[in-house]
DNA sequence: TTGTATGCGTTATCAA
DNA sequence: TTGATAACGCATACAA
């Protein structure tokens, strides 16, 4: 122990959390022995005698997912130095899994916890509802969240692109889409409502499948969307990894983007961009999102509560090559 | 406290862990009370009694290179349903937050611990050998584990794929990296050395920059190297995000891929047998990576030792389309 | 500004 | 098969 300080426990303790509690004189002595020992506290012991610790958890649905490697990024960049410990989780997509983990975190008595979307079970609901820490909901914008929100309207935003083919001189849109969680779901909503009122909306053209998204995958969908409905001339894909897919097959076929085709992805990534022909996507700010979840998590545990616990950060439709369709 | 089951601590406790030294009478009675009161141990307070905790930490260079996240699925794919605790750490290419991770992981008293590479600080290699933990090094193999190793020789490999470009019929192959941490150098070393035993080893068409990977940056990158040096006839990418930012801006270029230019990969993204035209790469497993890994550490923590403590996974060269040069 | 007594909820050890 | 007792290492509350 570090009493080869000459001091107490309890000043060590001091030290360590409230240096400006503590002499300048015994702070350095401290300081001192601890880098010598390369102290550590335990916190363990800390989380024992607290009854609270400084971990954060985060409960995201996908590590492999693009999406929350980013919203991840921001989140490890807003707490980075500071003393709250970012702990991870992943639900797999499935609300069971984000059940165990959320009796998990809380057993261990976090500062807080960040979850992903709406659509928890009744079960995580309850625990999240009664949990004494703060929780920031992630990934989208909902009236009753349980404590902090912040994303955006996945159906809006699909609609936006939807209308976006439709500007674009597009009047046969299709959709394509894998592993539809609860968001995927709703941008398909989005697309229907936005393709419905527009009076274009035909089922035929809308392919979906269980499977998780892969670029691949956006080859085999393209397929099977051109076979049911070959007069096709533009495709909202429900993420960017198809897009690429979607993409990479038409290129094969040697349809012509975006005269005979038009494609529009969601996201964003920054392959988007790059690509050749580029590719018109719906922006989502994923990297500020998990900043100003962590900065909403750390005001709130700063005890600053916010003007409005729900922050919409929107989207944005990035037009590009693959939509630019000349006079046709 | 659950002695409403009229029992004492300690008989819950043993029901909890050992429910066989339990006598099934006691052992139903508090299966119910713990069920009906939703009781959980406090895991600050067991790691404090027992003075070691189920956490396996594993820590990373980057949580959003597709190439750690294939990794961390299988680790994450493995441990499921155990009672071990997966707690990541993101090192973000940092030999020093590598340190401190290491630091606060090792407080925490883990079963294990899980980290990527040769490389540590000297201070971090002290901590892991004096570490009272298993250790399982991953991604790279070398002479001189911790404790346990599993990857695959990274020169070997970039060696691998730079002499099938030779031997598609390519002449002039260059090389473009980005962020160079230690794998990308001994990849990109491996390039070298078997670039100059064939005798076309060039300085002028090796590009490299230490920003992060991205496919933008493969298209820069790209045109960096023709314009020092116009007559290259193939490029090894230190990754495949930089191979795609390539295609694209050959593409762009009008460059014909195979004919004006062969393009290898590094990892073989799911992507890179989807793209149009189809790229070469070297397959690394990283999947398999994650999921041994964490086979190796539950093996360990179980008792049973390997035969031997490094396992090499090996690599090997995909050719694709984009080195499929016809006679020329 | 510093120290002392006490307790956090669990487990190891030993005794019954 | 069960229970009593004593840690584990730190933080709270109070005293000095």
């Amino acid at each position: 122990m570090a009493r080869i300080a000459g001091v107490s426990a309890m000043t060590v303790s001091r030290a360590l959390r409230n240096p400006d509690k503590v002499s300048a004189k015994t702070l350095d002595k401290i300081r001192e022995v601890v880098d010598r020992l390369g102290y550590v506290p335990d916190p363990a012991a800390s989380a024992l005698a607290a009854g609270k610790t400084n971990v954060i958890g985060v409960i995201v649905p996908s590590v492999t997912n693009n999406v929350f490697s980013d919203v991840m990024r921001g989140i490890y960049e807003r707490s980075e130095g500071l003393k709250w410990q970012i702990q991870l989780g992943n639900s797999r997509y499935s609300p069971l899994e984000e059940e165990r983990l959320v009796r998990t975190f809380l057993s261990q008595k976090p500062a807080g916890l960040i979850v992903s979307g709406l659509d928890q079970s009744e079960t995580t609901a309850a625990l999240l509802t009664a949990a004494d820490c703060r929780i920031v909901q992630i990934m989208e914008c909902g009236p009753s969240p349980y404590d902090l929100m912040i994303g955006f309207s996945h159906s809006d935003a699909s609609g936006a692109a939807t209308r976006h083919l439709l500007e674009a001189g597009y009047r046969r849109p299709g959709y394509i889409a894998a592993r539809l969680d609860p968001r995927s779901q709703r941008r398909l909503q989005g697309f229907r409502d936005a393709a419905r009122q527009a009076g274009v909306l035909d089922p035929a053209r809308i392919v979906t499948t269980p499977r998780p998204s892969t670029v691949t995958l956006g080859c085999e969908l393209l397929a099977d969307l051109l076979s049911r409905a070959p007069d096709t001339d533009s495709i909202l894909c429900n993420n960017d990894d198809l897009a690429l897919g979607a993409m990479f097959e038409c290129r094969r076929r040697g349809l012509n983007i975006p005269q005979d085709i038009g494609i529009c992805g969601f996201n964003d990534l920054e392959m988007m961009a790059a690509a050749s022909p580029s590719i018109t996507s719906v922006r989502t700010y994923r990297l500020e999102m998990g900043r100003q979840s962590m900065q909403m998590m750390l005001d709130a545990l700063a005890g600053s509560e916010p003007d409005r616990p729900v922050i919409d950060l929107g989207f944005e439709v990035i037009a590009r090559e693959s939509t630019r369709r000349s006079v046709g």
